[in-house]
DNA sequence: TCTGGGGTCCTAGGACCC
DNA sequence: TCTGGGGTCCTAGGACCC
């Protein structure tokens, strides 16, 4: 069998990647325990899709993404708990796991919201093995939520390697991809839509080649994929022979963009209602940049029909919009994403979505020009309302656009309680 | 009846300049 | 009638990730 080349130098590297098991079912049952060995699945805003199982609603053939209404009756039938998805709690949960990794290594890049990848220099392989086993039961002892553990020379390596981790019992929940031999099966085994950065559209372009595994890929001439996938498509190759282009990054980078958007939980059709979601999403995305320390320059506002429905005509549109300097006022925000939605609206069309995207921004302290001369005066105002929302809810004080009845608003029929984050919301405990 | 949300990076193509 | 070539910058859209 052809062996592909492997950068024996890379391999003395090691990186680990840390990934939560089914990370939301896993987190309603760190409250819940009776839901242990049971399936369950959380659904994503506006309880429209199946966006986490459990291993057992995974055994159910219950599909990632697949819209909620259409397996409403393999749920029914087998008693499949059902959850609307609570940011809240899981990203309370998250902050657990990631402050426990950092007790084992300096060097962690906080991936998502349940993944992290960890530099380990130095180890052998069997002390790696060690290490990381002892890494996945304090977690799972302090937090208690499991996880999978996969070790490569290169972060695409330790994503095939977490892969196999989860697939195969028979590691227990950690496979180190070190030796040769071992790389070389793994790849064999990965199917191309498996690896990371391959996607839909990827592994079709792929398998018309014949090219179906990971192993295959690496063995594709370099020059080919260059051509053919670009600079992406190269980096990837040069991943699953260890040489290692993608870093682990211990400082995150700036944020860029900030958005927010929703679905409707119904059609809207008139412009009074489309202008008042809009100032909610504008509200709410000025709070968040705010929590950052960041100040925007420039926004984009959208909106968009139900895409779904065949049958009713379908219009979407955006516009871009200039705010008149950086700034996280929301009364600003907000003022020009309405004037921004009345002119992209028309009349005769039901939309489904609509959201806000900020862009170019910058940090609060390193902009601060002639104009903005009310700026005092503004952040004051901004740092008491988040005050008063932190202290007594969100949303408690907001602006008169943003509005009061809300039927529009997303659909969260099953949340759970905030356990960690509400203290209305605590677990009561009666002996 | 009911189909998520929030990001980043790369590329192709147009506008513009010399 | 003939209609360059090369560079930069910007943007929209596509692809990917979780």
């Amino acid at each position: 069998m052809r062996q592909f080349p492997i950068n024996h130098q890379s391999l003395q590297q090691s990186i680990a990647l840390i990934d939560c098991n089914s990370f939301y079912a896993s987190c309603e049952r760190v409250f819940n325990p009776k839901l242990l060995g049971k399936p369950i699945v959380v659904l994503s805003n506006n309880d429209g899709c199946i966006i986490t199982r459990s291993t057992e609603a995974k055994a159910l053939g219950i599909k990632m993404g697949e819209p909620y209404f259409k397996v409403k009756n393999v749920i029914k039938k087998n008693n499949v708990k059902v959850f609307s998805s609570n940011y809240a709690l899981y990203g309370d949960m998250s902050q657990r796991v990631m402050e426990i990794l950092l007790g084992f290594s300096p060097d962690v890049e906080i991936y998502s919201i349940d993944e992290a990848f960890l530099s380990l220099k130095g180890f052998k392989n069997y002390e790696l093995l060690t290490y990381c086993k002892h890494i996945r039961k304090t977690i799972k002892q302090w937090a208690g939520i499991p996880v999978s553990i996969g070790v490569g020379s290169t972060k695409t390596l330790s994503k095939i390697a977490n892969h196999l981790a989860k697939k195969n019992n028979a590691y227990e929940g950690v496979c180190i991809l070190k030796k040769k031999e071992k790389i070389n099966e793994a790849l064999q085994e990965t199917e191309i839509e498996d690896v990371w950065g391959i996607g839909r559209s990827l592994s079709k372009f792929l398998k018309k080649y014949n090219v179906c595994n990971a192993k295959q890929f690496a063995l594709l001439d370099r020059g080919w994929v260059r051509k053919n996938m670009g600079v992406v498509g190269e980096r990837i190759q040069l991943e699953l022979h260890g040489v290692s282009c993608l870093g682990v990054e211990l400082l995150s980078s700036p944020q860029k963009s900030c958005c927010v958007s929703r679905s409707f939980s119904r059609p809207i059709e008139n412009i009074e209602e489309l202008k008042e979601s809009i100032a909610n999403y504008g509200s709410r995305v000025a709070e968040k940049i705010r929590e950052e320390d960041l100040i925007a320059q420039s926004m984009s506002v959208f909106v968009l029909t139900n895409h779904f429905n065949k049958k009713e005509k379908q219009y979407s549109n955006s516009i871009k919009l200039q705010l008149d300097y950086p700034t996280s006022d929301s009364k600003l925000i907000v003022k020009r994403a309405v004037e921004g939605v009345k002119r992209i609206y028309k009349n005769g069309y039901r939309y489904k979505k609509a959201g806000i995207i900020l862009y170019e921004l910058h940090n609060s302290s390193s902009v601060r020009g002639l104009l903005d001369y009310d700026r005092p005066r503004s952040d004051s105002l901004m740092k008491s309302l988040d005050e008063i929302n932190y202290r007594y809810g969100s949303s408690t004080l907001r602006l008169a656009a943003e509005g009061i009845r809300k039927d529009w608003q997303m659909r969260r029929e099953k949340v759970s309680p905030c356990y960690t984050t509400s203290f209305d919301q605590l677990m009561i405990v009666k002996s």
